[in-house]
DNA sequence: AGCTACTCCTGGTAGC
DNA sequence: TGCTACCAGGAGTAGC
């Protein structure tokens, strides 16, 4: 599933096919996938210039421009399936293709998505469209002092909690897997029962995580993510935890476990990741 | 307000 | 072989 590795490989590698580029037509063949309605879309899209792509949380946002002016942007969301990819004029779209962007260098940016979750909408202010994200963990904010202080004032689990986007942005349910086994800390503990030093050590867990995983262009487990240019990433051959259910803990040779947390697969080490706090030398 | 359950979708797979 | 039932999952929304 595309989280903020692969959407940050995404837009890495689509940058230079589209940046500079005018949107000559659109061809909307899934209305849904680009907000219900094709009219609006084709309205903002069409004769605007992309002037910027950028990754926040597991948005793109492509920056549009009319005569030099600001012109909104398109937000696309890739959910499960979705993909993005470049393509010639002669092409034939896939069967999954749900939009297609006819630029003015005579390529067309597909958008493809199989379980149609996704979506590519235009947005007229998406600086409030995003306005209600969290953090991006890869930036200095994302500390082990605000992590803590923003844990103690929450409830629930820890697992519910990293998903949700308005919390921490750009995490989804492989990295927050894999965050938590490398953290040592268990998916179903209290939030606010989570220590400093805990905290801290998820920080580093979760910077160490999306920082290898983008430098291998993200993870492909199963036959839906692919790079822009049609390339699998390589991160899962790091994982530790996820999708390893029954296979040996490479910390400590514990079999992996698999439970449900908040409706999600959830996979960790029973004995590397304790269910209570281990109690503090001090 | 904050948390949990349900919904959207479809391909792949397990079971018969 | 071919059918059916069920599973995966991000995030918006409804409900407690």
């Amino acid at each position: 599933m595309p989280e903020l590795p692969e959407v940050e490989t995404v837009a890495r590698l689509l940058r230079p096919h589209v940046v500079g580029r005018s949107i000559t037509d659109a061809d909307v063949r899934w209305a849904r996938s680009v907000g219900g309605s094709p009219r609006p879309f084709f309205a903002g899209a069409v004769g605007a210039r992309v002037v910027r792509l950028t990754r926040r949380a597991k948005f793109l946002r492509f920056d549009l421009e009319r005569a030099g002016a600001d012109a909104g942007a398109l937000l696309c969301h890739l959910r499960m399936t979705g993909r993005l990819h470049v393509e010639p004029r002669a092409a034939q779209a896939g069967s999954y293709a749900r939009v297609l962007l006819h630029l003015d260098d005579g390529r067309v940016l597909h958008f493809d998505d199989v379980r149609k979750f996704g979506r590519l909408v235009f947005e007229p202010d998406p600086a409030r469209a995003l306005a209600n994200l969290g953090p991006e963990p890869l930036e200095a904010a994302f500390d082990g002092a605000w992590l803590h202080a923003a844990l103690r004032t929450r409830r629930g689990r820890l697992k519910p909690l990293l998903l949700d986007q308005g919390f921490l942005a750009g995490l989804g349910n492989i990295y927050v897997d894999e965050s938590l086994h490398r953290a040592g800390l268990h998916p179903l503990r209290l939030a606010h029962r989570v220590r400093a030093e805990e905290a801290q050590r998820l920080v580093l867990a979760v910077r160490e995580v999306l920082t290898r995983a983008i430098a291998r262009d993200g993870s492909s487990f199963d036959s839906f993510y692919r790079t822009p240019e049609g390339l699998p990433g390589g991160f899962q051959d790091e994982f530790r935890v996820y999708d390893r259910a029954g296979e040996p803990c490479l910390t400590c040779r514990a079999p992996i476990v698999r439970i449900v947390v908040g409706q999600r697969g959830t996979h960790l080490c029973g004995c590397c990741q304790p269910r209570r706090p281990q109690r503090s030398s001090r």
